[in-house]
DNA sequence: TCAGTATTTCAAATTATCTTAGAATTTCCG
DNA sequence: CGGAAATTCTAAGATAATTTGAAATACTGA
């Protein structure tokens, strides 16, 4: 690594153990692939309506479709999305699929809508 | 709104004051977008890695290359996603650029790495 | 001014994500 | 059980994001 770099740069990161132990103290691939899953989840102005939603009221789909205002398969799509990344849950109760926060979902929730929980 | 939902969601709805009261106390349309965006920019490994090294190291764009492992090309492409999303900040010194953690990168940065910061 | 280095920009090709229509499933109720 | 109504899923095409490599820009120092 030796690396054209500016003279601070290269001092500061001598004082810090050398690149490599930085970079050793990082998060690992599979660490940072599970956030960058659950960010890009979060990434979508649809998605971020439905959970501030889920987050004051656990909700039937037919219902989530009136609050977005999108097709059944369109809102489909987004929820099965929010669940893939572990943001939400669905669970079947007669006729419906009545879905709510997982902690996770809670977790970020708090960091859009503020505290106001379920 | 005379939506066929199941009863025990509508008697949670209305305790509330009612899905009208509920959805205006959600986040602006504008805000959800400025949310968005913040995560979309951090839905990629690529970028996540590049803040975490960030977290400890202002940097030039020649040691990040280094460290993610990319083009110049491919790696500008990321650094300006980041820039506009306004996770980092690229300041001019001679011949180089020195990025470093905005606020709001430091603030994700910790939610990612933990509390080591520069 | 000129050569050299660091970084960005552009446009085309590729890849991933989103949308839509419609099919399939599930439940309700006679 | 069988048909209707409501809900959910699927797969294609449409849209958006990413990658690539070449060319452009901006600065430095001789």
């Amino acid at each position: 690594m030796s690396l054209k770099i500016p003279d601070n740069i290269r001092e500061s990161i001598e004082k810090k153990g050398g690149l490599k132990k930085i970079l050793e103290e990082m998060p690992s691939e599979r660490e940072l692939q599970e956030h960058a899953n659950v960010y890009s989840s979060l990434g979508d102005v649809i998605r971020l309506k439905t959970l501030c939603f889920l987050c004051n009221q656990s909700s039937c789909v037919c219902l989530l479709k009136d609050v977005v205002n999108l097709s059944y398969s369109r809102l489909s799509y987004h929820l099965s999305v929010m669940k893939n990344s572990g943001l939400i849950n669905g669970e079947k109760k007669g006729n419906y699929i009545i879905y709510s926060l997982t902690p996770i979902g809670k977790k970020y929730c708090r960091e859009i809508c503020g505290g106001n929980e379920e």
